[in-house]
DNA sequence: TAGAATATGGAGGCCATCTCCATTTGTCAA
DNA sequence: TTGACAAATGGAGATGGCCTCCATATTCTA
């Protein structure tokens, strides 16, 4: 869709310390924290220099996002060609949620911007939602998995798992979600 | 905890305006985009008043809440003491969708808070997750429901299916997740 | 190496948030 | 009632973060 223009230089030079900075300030958990122009200053950059590269916090936010997704989806489709469709999907829930566990703020951040529904990001995590519902699919192909529910369902359990981070018993709460997930998901009676 | 000391009858007259004013803001979803101080004008009240009675932006939203989750906690008890508990259980998750369905703007709102993890919201959700436990408890005593699985995980799913809100396919979705959450629940085997 | 094109940075404008206090309103004892 | 004190009001203006603008600097191309 867009044409990547020829970037000149120093400007690809500032827009790589800006996205090497900003996930460090992401993984941080500060990202909201932190006043965008400090944050320029932070990458050694003029606030008008960040303001062209990343007109708001969300197209920063997105810019750093687009590489987890690209990698999440990776992941899947190494499950998939491994393991048979109902495993692979239960060891990608599973493994999600250790990420989620790895990388805090990350996971805040994302949730935040989610809630604050830029768009910008529901678009960035159509990919993984696809590569999701391709496994389900092919799980419920094999009939392993139930065909009246449809699998935007997984995605909503994740979400809420990520928006939901800060909850004190977070980590067994959020395994008990995927159980009760993947147990719902069986073909039931 | 906090005594409530005797409100002056101006006071309390201005508090409520207040109050009435913001439950419709916030049905009408717009409880994000209104600049504070134009809230206070449309409440025929001043900017320092609107400040001393509530100092935030959440505080206020706050406020609003608790009517909304004492309501839902007296929807709980009722529930309870008519049904079976697993099927109390049933009834008030699909019921939570609806209402989520019905009040739009005040599920958006009340998500975003979330996110933002104001605190004050977490505290004041906590009598509604304590219903939701005793519920769940007593279907597990009942036999009718595991009890490897926590309660708090049907509180993170009833929290991703209210962040999630704004997807195309919501209703149905967050059917499907109240089905699997209730069929996951179920013990298994 | 000169000129054109592209990018930089940070001073300053803008605007929502919140504070402060002179004034108004309510309360209560006499 | 009324006087006097406490409680509450409202809105002008300080504060401070977000973003724009453009004179200057850097890179590219021929």
């Amino acid at each position: 869709m867009t044409v990547d223009k020829p970037l000149r230089a120093d400007a690809q030079r500032k827009r790589d310390a800006l996205l090497a900075t900003a996930r460090e300030v992401f993984d941080a958990g500060g990202f909201f924290d932190l006043r965008f122009d400090d944050f320029a200053r932070l990458a050694g950059v003029g606030t008008g220099t960040l303001y062209r590269h990343f007109p708001t916090r969300e197209a920063l936010a997105e810019a750093v996002y687009h590489g987890e997704i690209a990698a999440m989806c990776d992941r899947v489709r190494q499950l998939r060609a491994a393991l048979p469709a109902a495993e692979a999907l239960a060891t990608f829930l599973r493994g999600m949620v250790d990420h989620i566990d790895a990388h805090e703020g990350l996971a805040r951040t994302l949730s935040t911007l989610m809630a604050t529904r830029s768009g910008a990001l529901t678009e960035g995590s159509r990919a993984l939602e696809q590569a999701v519902t391709d496994l389900v699919a092919a799980a419920v192909r094999d009939g392993t998995v139930r065909d009246d529910v449809n699998a935007g369902a997984v995605m909503m359990a994740l979400h809420g798992i990520g928006a939901a981070h800060d909850r004190p018993g977070w980590r067994a709460e959020a395994d008990d979600v995927i159980t009760l997930v993947l147990d719902g998901l069986r073909r039931p009676l």
